[in-house]
DNA sequence: GAGGCACTTGCGACCCGTTCGCAAGTGCGC
DNA sequence: GCGCACTTGCGAACGGGTCGCAAGTGCCTC
């Protein structure tokens, strides 16, 4: 458990009330914010914060580790507070629910990359997609297979 | 070794030289192209294609599974043939050399996700950030700890 | 407790990858 | 070869994210 506050004044950066909200929308949020989600959320406090304060906080907690993005889709960036037990996610492409899974699962990825390929690994990104209990259940009772393209005609 | 020319008229798309073209430039390439690469590089042959169709063409493949598509760093989409045996990618941050690593390896993630979490895997994708042997053996030699962000003042 | 510097913010324009609508072009079945 | 329906090219639009700059404000100092 880390307090932004103490780790930002250590490094030298200010506290603002922006800064401020922006962690605390972070923390309460429980899932993964869009920094946009992240911008409305913050102004139904201080309803002035600028979309940029937002990107450009979001860009400082992750440098110094208190927050990390992660791609769980496309092209858009998600964020949360960076979570002691690394973990990872797997997305419902139905839903959008969102599960985690631990990082303790990659044992023989970290295995191959540091030992065989001499690869020193910071960061694993890691998003499975599938459908998860519910929809997998709803998709046997429906239709066998739906494709999203058809073939023209 | 599937071909996509048999696919798409099996699909019933037409086969147009763009197409076509295209596929041969990601069949070429040996690596991971941005959009905006495969459309420099097809238009080396034909000069006039477009953007908007490299981005159908490129959907179009990836649906049909003939390609595939990746995020290997921030917004990027990185688009690459699609390989019979399953694989992902560790990408260095400092030289940007890719190298791949096969899907046996996540084994646990399919089983935990799999049988534990009832969770119905279409997809995974992972992406592992790091330096490799030779940015590694640079940077020890270099200094310890550099960053890229200095705090203030 | 006030002063002032340097970091932060808000603002607005801007960038750039990607998508969309539409009219012209062209595979390919007949 | 014909002609329909799929494709393409084009240009505008979209949307997430970034940048430059002037105004605002933490927080160190006295």
């Amino acid at each position: 458990m880390h307090h932004a506050r103490a780790t930002l004044r250590e490094q030298g950066y200010r506290l603002t009330p922006q800064r401020n909200l922006i962690w605390e929308v972070l923390r309460g949020a429980g899932r993964h914010l869009t920094a946009e989600e992240v911008a409305v959320e913050v102004r139904r406090t201080l309803p002035d914060v600028n979309v940029s304060t937002v990107y450009r906080t979001l860009e400082l907690l992750v440098s110094l580790d208190l927050v990390i993005e992660t791609h769980l889709e496309g092209s858009r960036c998600y964020y949360e507070v960076s979570p002691e037990p690394t973990h990872h996610h797997f997305v419902c492409t139905q839903c959008g629910a969102v599960g985690h899974f631990s990082d303790e699962l990659l044992a023989p990825v970290h295995e191959e990359l540091g030992e065989r390929q001499a690869f020193a690994v910071s960061q694993i990104q890691v998003t499975a997609f599938g459908l998860c209990r519910e929809c997998r259940a709803a998709a046997e009772v429906a239709a066998p297979t739906s494709q999203g393209d058809q073939p023209p005609a």
